[in-house]
DNA sequence: GACCGCATCAACCGATCGGCTGACATCCGG
DNA sequence: CCGGATGTCAGCCGATCGGTTGATGCGGTC
């Protein structure tokens, strides 16, 4: 090795919802090597504002967030803009594809669960501050599928129909919300169908909420 | 006092199918006084094993697991039988109401969510530890909530049946699947309706979804 | 300009749903 | 022993759904 010191922390910043979790990665994190965690938030805007005081070299992000700004908004608000922001290692439950899609559209470095072996979680955050990417095995193998099978996505207006079908309204109250035919909505409804893999509406709905395409 | 010396460490166990956060839990808990954590388990199968041989005071329980068993049914098998077994102590992100029933029918000792402070885990583990319980504030809010204005239940059918609408069934394979007449599943699913205040299937998908009625 | 994806609409038809009434059996607690 | 809750089933009917075919207009892209 060409260095005799050791390299300088990385500041992380955490930001999870849940208190108890917050304070279990604090206590966790302080027994790694390399990484001092400079601040938690609790809040997307939190993680902002902190964000913007501490400087921090990653923040480590829950993306399911309570209140206002989910986890994806602030990833984007963290990573967007021309100056460079803190690398964002997202740390989440759940490895379903869109959500993964969405993070690494807003900017994430990395994406890990938090089934993960902690070390693993030590290595990712290293591995994010120094801008190389980190995903956990599950996620880069959901990756690679899609790439193989690419999955049709909805319209933006099959979105709008799939939320007023969500709220149990039938075809003629949906077309009277989007100020559209009935007919309209039928056929949307049968695209609808074919691309998630369904053939009725509450087969929809599910497979809707499965993959968190609905707020 | 009558005690001069400190009383002896309660025993815990872990239970939480992330690994992070199981991490997390032991470093934090590491820091209190009086509380040694003998074991962690990631599974529901685990916990049980692990609690017959380690005979922990307390088990920490996550009611979201991945797998086989889930953290009601692993509560009611930690706590039915003859012979005093170890408390159960909920720790999950879910204050819903059908979480909360469940986990306090099969015999958990107290309920807390992940976003309270880590001192009241500390209190709620010594509490459990001694018997008493201890409830997370939006717990008991809407404890007290539910026994003001009690909600209709299902019956244990009419999940079986919600459950098969949310796979998108229609009434006559709802009917096979549970070996009933397709007039019986109408029937239950008008019950259902009325229940969930809703009017059709759709609806009362998202309302199940909505309410974490089904898995 | 031709092509293609997307959104829009119409009309039709069979299958299904939702609501209704009424019935019977079981089980449990007062 | 009787009521209440639950689960089971039947028949009826109007409303709705799901599928189909076919058509129009609009915005991009090659």
């Amino acid at each position: 090795m060409s260095e005799s010191v050791s390299p300088p922390p990385v500041r992380l910043l955490l930001c999870d919802d849940h208190a108890v979790v917050r304070a279990g990665l604090r206590a966790l994190l302080s027994s790694a090597d390399g990484i001092d965690v400079v601040g938690e938030a609790g809040t997307g805007e939190e993680a902002l504002a902190l964000a913007a005081r501490l400087c921090p070299d990653v923040v480590l992000m829950d993306l399911q967030l309570e209140g206002g700004m989910d986890g994806v908004t602030a990833t984007r608000r963290l990573t967007e803009g021309p100056e460079a922001g803190p690398r964002v290692l997202v740390l989440t439950m759940f490895d379903t594809d869109a959500d993964i899609t969405r993070a690494i559209e807003a900017g994430a470095t990395g994406y890990l669960l938090k089934a993960e072996r902690p070390d693993e979680l030590f290595a990712a955050i290293r591995a994010a501050a120094a801008g190389r990417t980190a995903l956990s095995a599950p996620v880069a193998d959901r990756l690679l599928t899609r790439l193989r099978s690419p999955r049709p996505t909805l319209s933006a207006r099959e979105h709008e129909i799939l939320a007023q079908l969500a709220r149990g309204l039938g075809n003629r109250e949906i077309a009277r919300a989007l100020f559209i035919s009935e007919a309209t909505v039928k056929t949307h409804l049968g695209r609808i169908y074919g691309k998630l893999g369904v053939e009725t509406r509450s087969g929809a709905v599910a497979v809707a909420k499965e993959r968190r395409l609905l707020p």
